[in-house]
DNA sequence: CTAATTTCAGTCAAACTGACATAC
DNA sequence: CGTATGTCAGTTCGACTGAAATTA
């Protein structure tokens, strides 16, 4: 049996786990986009509300660290988030180089919206795969981002 | 134990296979891209002349299908890979509409540079996995890939 | 002075859309 | 005619770099 083929294309490319992981993501991210445009929003969106719903309002920087996403993207996807008033930026009156962004209520739905969106997409994506392979591959993308976010200091 | 947390972040997204998916082949991609950069290449020249090396000279479209490189891309790759002269870019006679890629020795000499980069690139990217894991991990992907691309109908 | 925070401007790789001339 | 091929121009999403102003 060996390495899977996946379909068709160079031995030389498509044995290898990079060249697996970016044509799979490539099509996960493709559903997402999907997904989320549906209800009008991009993957950022969710990342940075579900991030604000888990851990409360936060500074800029600190939200960044915790999303995953990067410092100069946040300024952009708040402003957006704001206008639509699902979030709001206020001055932290303790350090002044700060904003603390405040999920709103209508956030709070916004995020449930695209919540039920995302995983529509996962059982898209995942639907080939039995519960035991889906905790196979959640675990192994685990150990290597657990791995690298730990090499590269991300946290 | 249960799906592991990859780190830090919101488990509304941590826990989820897209973003899991998305995060490690940021990665992995990042790992690629440096590792081409170091021997002036980037991922698109491999795909191409790895698809070349193995299924032999072919049309522009052809290449296109067969590396899973989205037609229009394929131009600019091409232009790049004639003018270091790694192929060879020849009129069809038989259909006017085609050119004939050819893979030149120059060519095949600069795929195994990049051939042994992107094979330091995957021990790099699954040093904490066992080779057992490692073929899980790329079945399980395997599955997904073939999956989705006979559903959409990538062939 | 150094460091952190926010912001702006721009780059980049990969993938894509739409249009078009040419040839089949 | 409709379709396939190659080309060009432009867009998108996510991620990044560099620089700057403000404040700690």
């Amino acid at each position: 049996m060996e390495a899977t083929t996946a379909g068709v294309g160079p031995a030389r490319l498509t044995g290898l786990a990079t060249w697996l992981l970016g044509q799979t993501a490539a099509h996960a991210g493709r559903l997402v986009s999907e997904g989320f445009a549906a209800v009008g929003a991009r993957g950022y969106h969710f990342r940075l509300l579900a991030t604000l719903d888990e851990f409360g309002p936060a500074s800029q920087s600190v939200l960044a660290r915790r999303s995953g996403i990067h410092p100069t993207e946040i300024v952009g996807i708040l402003d957006y988030l704001a206008s639509r008033k699902f979030v709001e930026r206020t001055p932290d009156s303790a350090d002044r180089r700060r904003n603390i962004i405040t999920l709103t209520d209508a956030g709070r739905h916004h995020l449930d919206a695209l919540d039920a969106q995302i995983n529509k997409v996962q059982e898209d994506l995942l639907a080939p795969l039995n519960p035991a392979d889906r905790a196979e591959l959640r675990r192994l993308l685990g150990v290597l981002l657990d791995h690298h976010n730990k090499s590269v200091g991300t946290a």
